[in-house]
DNA sequence: CCAGTATTCAAACACCCGTTTGAATTGAGC
DNA sequence: GCTCAATTCAAACGGGTGTTTGAATACTGG
C-alpha cells in the first residue's frame, strides 16, 4: 500500500523489537535491561517507552509478533490438512507435523529472527513470571484448542486425559530442544547440535513414538511408585550425604569479610 | 571438619537455603532478591553473605544440596540394577527407571523440599545464565556419563548419536513436566495436575515409547517432513509448507500506527 | 568466671534499574 | 516560509539491588 519500505519512525520500533528479542534469548528477560536493548538498537531509552510504554509491554510485543507468525503457520497447515482429508480425522503424524513441524521450520529461519524467537519461546515456556504465563496462555488458547480437538479425533480410542498429558510431554521435549541450552552438555560435539533442521526428523519420530506408546498399566505394574519393595526406597530414606566441603568449606571457618572464592560471577 | 549437626548457628544457614529454594522456584533466580530470602528466613542480609559469600554462591549451594541427593539416588539405583544384572546389559526401561524414576520419586517428596527442588531444577535447565549452565554441567557430568554408557549398552543396535538425541528429548519432557508451569494451560483441570506421583507412570511410558521409536529416515537430512518413501498413507502426504515469505512485505504483522498510549501494567 | 571466636545486626555504600521530564529535532501539510 | 504534531534526546528521579562495614551479641573452651 502506501507504506514505504523504510519509514524512519517505524524503523526504530522494529530495531528495538529485534534487539530485545536477541538479548532476551541470550540473557533472559529479567537480566536484560532497557539500556542494553536501546544501546543495541542505537536508540534512546525514552524511545522504548515512547513506542511501547513499559518494559512489560515491550516483552509482550516481542512475543506477540513471534506468536502471530507461528500460530498462523500452524493453523494454516492444520486447516490445509483437514481440508485435504475431507471430514475424516487426520493421522496422528499429520497433527504433529502441523504443530511441531511448523515450529521447527520457523526455528530454522535464522534470517528473519525465527530462530531467535523459537529459542526464546522455548525458554520462556517454563518461566515462573505470572504476567508472562497468563499472556502466553491467552495468546495460545485458540491454537491449543484446535490441536487438542484434532488429536482427540486422531486417537479416538485413547482417553483424552492421556492425550493431554502426552501433548504436555511433547511440548516439553520440543521446548527444551529448541531452547538449545543443553545444560548437561549432553549433545556437546554432536553434529548439528543447535540446527533445527538436524533436530527436526529426530524429534518428530521421538514424539510419534511417545504419543503412540502403550498406555500405562492401570495396575501400576509399570509404575515406578510401587516397584516391588521399592527399588530405590530399599534404604528407606535418603540419608544426608556427607557434606561435600571440598569447595565450600571456606565459608564456615571464616573470619570477617571472607569472600569464599572471588573468582565467580559473570554474565549479568 | 564439620560442625555438629544441631548447632543453632547452622540452623540459620539451612533456613536461608530453604527460603532461597522456595522463592527461587516461585519467582525465578533473578527476580528473587537476597532481602526477600533473608526476610523469609528471619535472618539478616549480612548473614547470607557471611554464610555463603555472595548471591551466586548461595544459588550454587542450593543446587549443590539438591543435586547431591538426586545424583546419589540415581547412581545408587543404577549400580543396584547393574549388580543384579550381573554383567549383562540392562533393559532400556531399567535405565530410564534409574534416571527418571528416581527424579520423580524425589519430586514427590514434599516435606524435605524435594518437590520444590525438582521444580526449580526443571526450570533452571533452560536458564540462559552462563554461570548456572557451567555449574550444572559440572555437577552433572559423572551421572550423565554413567547413564549414557548404560543406555549405549542397553541399545547396542541404535547409533549412539541417536541415543544422545533421545536422551536430550527425554530430559526436556521431564524437565518441563516437573517445572509444572504449563504455560499453555494445557492440563488445567486435569486430575493430579502437579502431582509427580500421578505424572510418573504416564511419563515413563511416554519416554519409553519415544526412546524405542523407529529411527528417522536416513535419506533426507534437511527436510522436516521427511519420510520420502515410507509414508503411511500414500494418498496425501505432507508437503513442505510454502516458505512463508509473505511476512517480508507484509505490513500487517503488527498493527502499525500505534499511538503511544501506554496504559501498561506492572506485575512483578 | 573470663577470653575470644563465631555469629548476628542496623546502617550505609555504590550501582543499576524502569520510568519521567522537558527541551531539541525532525518531517509533512498548508 | 511557517505551523504543528510526531519523534528523539540528555538528564534526572526514586527506588531496589548486591555487597560491605563495624559494632553488638551469642556461644564455647579454658
Amino acid at each position: 500500500m502506501d507504506l514505504a519500505p523504510s519509514r524512519p519512525e517505524a524503523d526504530t520500533r522494529r530495531r528495538i523489537l529485534d534487539a530485545a528479542q536477541g538479548l532476551f534469548v541470550r540473557h533472559g528477560l529479567d537480566a536484560t535491561s532497557l539500556r542494553m536493548i536501546t544501546a543495541h538498537a542505537s536508540a534512546n531509552i525514552a524511545a522504548a517507552h515512547y513506542h511501547f510504554g513499559s518494559k512489560d509491554a515491550l516483552i509482550e510485543a516481542v512475543f506477540r509478533r513471534g506468536l502471530a507468525r507461528l500460530n498462523e503457520m500452524r493453523l494454516t497447515e492444520l486447516e490445509r490438512l483437514e481440508r485435504a482429508a475431507g471430514g475424516s480425522p487426520l493421522k496422528p503424524r499429520q497433527v504433529l507435523e502441523a504443530f511441531f513441524g511448523t515450529a521447527l521450520i520457523l526455528a530454522a529461519d535464522r534470517d528473519q529472527g525465527g530462530f531467535d524467537f523459537m529459542r526464546l519461546l522455548g525458554r520462556t515456556m517454563s518461566d515462573p513470571n505470572q504476567f508472562i504465563r497468563t499472556f502466553l496462555a491467552a495468546e495460545y488458547q485458540e491454537v491449543v484448542d484446535r490441536f487438542k480437538s484434532a488429536l482427540f479425533a486422531a486417537l479416538p480410542e485413547v482417553p483424552r486425559e492421556e492425550i493431554i498429558w502426552r501433548l504436555h510431554f511433547m511440548l516439553g521435549a520440543m521446548s527444551y530442544a529448541l531452547a538449545g541450552t543443553d545444560a548437561l552438555r549432553l549433545a556437546a560435539g554432536l553434529a548439528g547440535e543447535d540446527d533445527p533442521r538436524a533436530i527436526a526428523p529426530r524429534l518428530m519420530s521421538f514424539l510419534l513414538g511417545g504419543l503412540r506408546a502403550p498406555l500405562p498399566g492401570k495396575s501400576a505394574e509399570v509404575s515406578i511408585s510401587d516397584t516391588p519393595t521399592s527399588s530405590v526406597g530399599a534404604n528407606r530414606r535418603i540419608d544426608k550425604p556427607p557434606r561435600q566441603t571440598a569447595r565450600a568449606s571456606g565459608s564456615k571457618t571464616v573470619a570477617r569479610g571472607n569472600p569464599p572464592a572471588p573468582g565467580h560471577r559473570s554474565s549479568k
